[in-house]
DNA sequence: TTCACAAATGTAACCGTTTACATTCACGAA
DNA sequence: TTCGTGAATGTAAACGGTTACATTTGTGAA
């Protein structure tokens, strides 16, 4: 139905090789000769068709994005960022969320190359063992993954260093003078960084010389913070004074639900999240976090992937810094648990 | 370089047809060929190029996407509605934001009229005046709007009610003792339906008889809240005792900002917002909004859109029913400003 | 005026499918 | 055995571009 390049051949009365020339600014056209052919592109309304000329030409300067879930901005930001970067250099995004299901992101993967994308980004569970990063290689495809751990299989990555990161956030609140610390994660199963981060946590408690923190592993889409709080904060004088979390969505949860538990953040409870979601400056409190530059690891992750489609410069595995961002949900331990200083049983007295 | 089907109709000894039907399931094929078929595509890890296919079918299974910005979850929410559908149905997304830029917009319409997209979801800054919407009935491209207001051109459009919604959330803060209300929202051009639930508001604040409610309009991209919201409430004796939010972001940046400025919520100030995002339950307090089903209503144009491309069914505007969820961010006006009390009758005297 | 050569343009094959139509095959009936 | 018939398979022309190569045109020098 729409117009093709041989009507607009046929229309200015030359060959499809001449409007093709005209249209892709390859080879030279006279003057006269491109008036003409702009004048029956415009009159005919031509727009060259992409299927045909990606056929043709064997690419079709289109990436494909493969993330878990864009329910959680930390996703949706880095989206953003490859957003940006690709369509400033003329690179159109297929784009799917997998919901964290492995057979789904098989399923999208097998489709997205049945498209020829001529790349991938993506975020797998877990990069050590994961078949499609598997199949991309055997297949010869690019890819560069965004947010996943750098592994022993060399997959390039664009990340932040999530040891250093959870330790600092360790040693963060251990300078403000907590020594029971406590972490919220979602399941480690889905997510390599989020091991990490509770790694560093842990080896920067250690370091610190705290009692061994403790970790709540929880499924966080079907999230109930205050009743998986509940009992970590029942026996006041044991509960940790301050808790990180693996990502700032569940930190919010958590600020959230100390509130309806009638803790005060950070007074009796200091929380820091993760990710550098904005929205947690706009919160009251506002949230403390680890920054971790979402948008450009996007923009990072599709600067290298174009450049590496346009050249032969090899992908590779980048870290971007990271950065702490101390908000008003963290505070110092001005009510250090008795159990701190000395290790008396007692001072049940104030549970509910 | 991937093998072809006629790389797989060699190496099985067959035609270039037989092939074609195997892999669709088109036409029949005897179980004995079937089968060494079926071997050869394995031993060449064959996969049909989608687009030659799409060429020779002249459709590409595929749907463009174009909504403002995924930075606000509730555009997100949407897409991962539009994505479950889609794929459940065998489509593929090309997706863009256009960060509420008209230029931008344009362009992305042209790329994935260039791609040969079967139809578009989109979302754009007014309906009733739209050079892309134009363009796409122009060439004759179904597509579906989302969140957009219903239209005098009568384009076909999935969305709540924000008119009557705006108004209930007027409704529900009178009913709690509100006397004076006021707005915040983001910029009206960029919106039509912020601007329908501030028409909505404000028709339910007269019909219950409120001085009219005080309407400020925010660039909330680059936004400030304490800095905007001060002069609002420097003379507490005039100040809107409930504001309502044309989005919940927006609404919880008025929170944390209010609770910043020493007011609380809700003894101070109500807050009602309006998306119903998820993380508006975990806060604290949490969120009072007007819920719209935004997974559902990405779902819904989906679906729509894809009756549409299978069939002739003809695409219509669809209205699904919204929410009032309250929360813990609205409260009974306990501290009537004295200026309600002792002005009862005459209302109109303290407008600005 | 003629010729050499570069610039401009044209021709047609190719990219990987689908599919209308043609051909071959198998088998039972006559 | 021959034939008719439906099932299975094959052939080749699209689909809409790109591009190597061939051809034509234009220009200045001899």
């Amino acid at each position: 139905m729409p117009a093709t390049i041989r009507d607009v051949a046929s229309l200015a009365g030359v060959s499809v090789a001449t409007v093709s020339r005209l249209v892709n600014s390859s080879g030279k056209v006279r003057g006269d000769t491109a008036a003409r052919v702009q004048a029956a592109i415009e009159a005919l309304g031509f727009r060259p068709n992409a299927v045909g000329r990606n056929l043709s030409t064997a690419q079709t300067r289109s990436l494909g994005i493969v993330i878990p879930s864009l329910t959680n901005p930390v996703f949706a930001d880095a989206v953003a960022g490859i957003n940006e970067e690709a369509r400033a250099r003329g690179y159109t995004l297929m784009f799917t969320a997998t919901n964290y299901d492995r057979v789904e992101e098989q399923g999208i993967v097998d489709s997205f190359l049945a498209y020829r994308v001529d790349g991938l980004i993506l975020t797998v569970a877990d990069p050590e063992d994961s078949p499609v990063l598997d199949l991309l290689e055997r297949d010869g495809v690019p890819y560069v993954l965004i947010y996943n751990q750098p592994n022993a299989k060399g997959r390039p990555t664009v990340t932040v260093d999530n040891v250093a990161a959870g330790r600092e956030a360790a040693e963060a609140l251990v300078k403000l003078g907590h020594r029971r610390l406590g972490m919220v994660a979602g399941r480690f199963s889905a997510s390599d960084r989020a091991l990490a981060r509770r790694d560093g946590f842990l080896s920067g408690a250690r370091a610190a010389g705290c009692p061994e923190p403790l970790v709540l592993e929880i499924d966080f889409v079907a999230l109930n913070a205050e009743e998986v709080l509940r009992p970590l904060l029942a026996r006041r004088d044991e509960a940790p004074s301050a808790l990180f979390c693996s990502n700032d969505l569940l930190a919010m949860a958590v600020v959230g639900a100390l509130g309806r538990l009638g803790l005060s953040v950070p007074d009796d409870v200091s929380v820091i999240g993760f990710d550098g979601l904005a929205i947690g400056t706009q919160l009251h409190p506002t949230l403390a976090t680890i920054v971790q530059p979402s948008r450009e690891m996007g923009r990072a992750a599709t600067a290298q992937l174009l450049d590496r489609l346009s050249g032969k410069v090899p992908l590779r595995t980048v870290t971007l810094p990271h950065q702490l961002r101390l908000g008003e949900s963290v505070g110092p331990a001005t009510k250090p648990s008795p159990a701190d200083l000395r290790d008396p049983p007692q001072i049940e007295d104030e549970e509910t």
